[in-house]
Formats: C-alpha cells, structure tokens, sequence
DNA sequence: CGTGTCCTTACACTTGGAGA
DNA sequence: TCTCCAAGTGTAAGGACACG
C-alpha cells in the first residue's frame, strides 16, 4: 500500500473479510448480518464511527509519503534522477513517480499549508501558501488569465506579475490583480527550502497518519457519541453504547421496523401497547427505570437479559441481573487496576443491594 | 428497510501472433 | 523491428437480489 494503489477490487475483497471478522468473526457475513454501513464503521470515533481505516484513503496517505519526499530538501538519489529531467511542479514524463505525482498532488496541496522560504516549491496558484486557500481559489477571474500553467512562488515574487498573465485583463481580473501585487509586496523570500506542513492547526510536520486524519474529517464532530470512547469501560460495553447511539440494537420496535417481526410483536414485554424503543427499554419502562436508579447498573447487562428472555425464552431475576454485575466488576476490575479501590466498592455496595434490597422480590424480566 | 453480494455490461489495457 | 488485430484479462458501475 505504500508503493502502489491497490485495485478496487482488491481493496474490496480486503473489506469484505474485515466487514466479515467485525460482524461475525467469520470469513464472509450477509448483508443483512452487518448493523451498521461499513462507511460509518470507517468514520473516524469524533466522527461516530468506529476509527476503522479506510483502506483507499490510507492507501493514498502512504502513497503521499513519495510527493512528500519530492518536496522536502534532501538529495537522495532517486530524487536526483527525478529533477534531473523534470519539474516538480509540471511534470509530464510517464514513469511511476511521474504519474504518482500527478495523481496525488491535488490531494497532497489540499491537507498541506506550506511556510514559504526560497519558493522553489511551492505553486504560487495551487498550493496554500499566503492564504489559507489557494489563490486559484481565491482569485478565479485573475487565474483564468495566467499565461503559464505551474509557476513556483520563487518565479512569481521575482519576476513582474503582468509577464505572466494575458495583456488584456478584464475590469474584475485587474481589481484581483491589484490585490494580489498589494499581498505579495509583504512576500519576502528567504534562502531556506520551503516547509510543507499539514494543514491542521497546529502546521505539525507531514505524516502519514496525520495526513489521514485530515482527509477524514468531514463534516462536525460528534461530541456525543465522541466522548463515550474516552470512558474507562470495556470495549465491549463502549460498543455497545455505540450501536445504542446509532439506534443499531435489535428492539422490537427496530425489528418491526425491518418488517422482521409483524408490528403486533413491536411492544414492551413488561407494558402493554408502549412500543419498545430503546428509549423505552433503558429510559423509561417503569421496571428497567427503577432498578436503573436504585442499582446504577449498566444496561448492557439489562440488555443481555431482555435478550435471554425474548430470544431464548430464559427468565431472569432483578437478582439475576446483579449478580450478572458483581461478576463483570469481577472481570474489569483485572483490566482497571488503578480504579481497583473504586470497584471494590461498588461490588460491596452492588453485593449489599442483592441482600437487603425489596426490589430484588419485586419483579422479573 | 438497510446492507452487502452477485451478476451483467461496458470499457480499457495487455498479450501474443501474423504479416509487411 | 514495427504495426495491426483478436483474444484474454482487469476494472468499474449499476441493478437485481438475498437476508433478517
């Protein structure tokens, strides 16, 4: 992946066994098996996915690392042999890298911002340099006027800016072009090499991975479903949460709406004609809602109960359920040991409750 | 209904043979 | 050695379909 683009197909064939093992554990799974798009699962956790790599996208990132390298200051030998029967800017030759570099520079100007030096290479049109867009972008009506296609920034501030755009300007390209030469009158070169940076805030160095991370954000982020990845929970339990968040777990209310069960089969166990949602299930039911408050247990546990009954037709009591959670305090308690005085007491507490507490008699699930 | 799989189709590229 | 052509191969897109 970081010599070459991997084929579509193969990209395909390597997500569907990833999609598979995510879902099923095993080599294939149906679609219908699958909770969530794998384009969702792919987002990044900010972003309400899971932070599965994309495998295009990371195969692009790895690629970028080769331009990158063209634009740092090294002289490495391949480079040699590369700018010595090229530009970096316009190249046209039909080698690997040369068709590399056309494909990837567009992506590559889009996540960079570079700290000009001597401007040697850095497109004075297409990369983020003076603005934080282009001036391409910028300055339309003026680009559509340039007379060269790729001139480096060193090209433009040393030489007259009219020498290098049609003789006749219309009324708007002058107006754009009496700002530009007011902009690059401040533009004071220097004899040290250009500094491509990542084009996050912090104009940290170029990394693959950074450069992933910024070709991955679409869009806000989501702080809700974010801030459930940073708790100290189980993965288990987090992913839990996450499907919860999607509204991904089969209650009836969702299994009627996938015409799987008829809609007769869409209501609570415990409340007749409430439609079980999962608000309903963990919120609001009368019984979760009562041994939510006075337990303060998880409700993956309520839910793994609710399943046995539903699914395999098992009772269980509210004591069930607490000593389901006295054993998983157990289990994280060898993942968590900093927090180990912590769950030590809620395992008392959560013991206490499973004696004396009336609740336990009171109902079952 | 949401999801992934499978199949078909079209297109581009590669390979190998024939002939000039 | 070069050009042309046919067959084979790879790729991508779109739609039908299966499944729970």
């Amino acid at each position: 992946m970081s010599s070459s683009l991997l084929p579509k197909t193969v990209r395909e064939q390597l997500d569907a066994r990833r999609r598979a093992f995510l879902w099923t554990g095993e080599e294939k799974c149906h679609g219908s098996q699958c909770l969530l798009a794998w384009d969702t699962v792919c987002q990044t956790k900010e972003h309400g996915g899971l932070g599965v790599k994309n495998l295009e996208d990371m195969n692009h990132c790895l690629l970028l690392k080769f331009v990158h390298k063209l634009h740092e200051p090294s002289s490495v030998p391949w480079k040699q042999w590369f700018f010595s029967y090229s530009n970096l800017l316009c190249s046209t030759e039909d080698t690997f890298l040369h068709r590399l570099l056309r494909e990837e520079l567009g992506r590559y100007r889009t996540i960079t911002h570079v700290l000009v030096g001597n401007g040697k290479t850095t497109s004075f049109w297409h990369d983020r340099w003076m603005l934080n867009t282009t001036l391409a972008d910028t300055f339309p009506v003026l680009f559509s006027h340039r007379t060269q296609p790729a001139i480096s920034v060193q090209q433009a501030v040393t030489r007259p800016l009219d020498s290098q755009l049609q003789p006749r300007l219309t009324r708007s390209a002058a107006a754009e072009r009496q700002v530009v030469i007011d902009c690059l009158a401040n533009v004071h070169l220097t004899e040290e090499p250009d500094s491509h940076m990542l084009a996050d805030l912090k104009r940290s160095p170029f990394t693959s991975s950074g450069a992933y991370r910024l070709l991955r954000q679409n869009g806000e982020p989501a702080t809700d479903v974010a801030s459930l990845w940073s708790l100290r929970l189980p993965t288990k339990v987090k992913f839990f949460g996450w499907l919860l968040h999607h509204g991904r777990l089969n209650t009836r209310d969702y299994l009627c709406r996938r015409s799987i069960r008829p809609p007769s089969e869409s209501y609570c166990e415990s409340c007749a004609a409430v439609v079980e949602t999962d608000e309903h299930l963990f919120i609001s039911c009368p019984k979760v809602s009562a041994l939510w408050n006075r337990l303060e247990t998880h409700p993956l546990s309520i839910d793994l109960r609710r399943n046995a009954r539903i699914f395999d037709d098992q009772d269980s009591s509210p004591r069930d359920v607490i000593r389901r959670t006295h054993a998983d305090i157990d289990k994280w308690s060898c993942r968590y040991r900093p927090l180990s005085a912590e769950l030590q007491a809620w395992k008392t507490w959560v013991a206490s409750i499973t004696v004396t507490s009336h609740l336990c008699n009171s109902f079952t699930f």
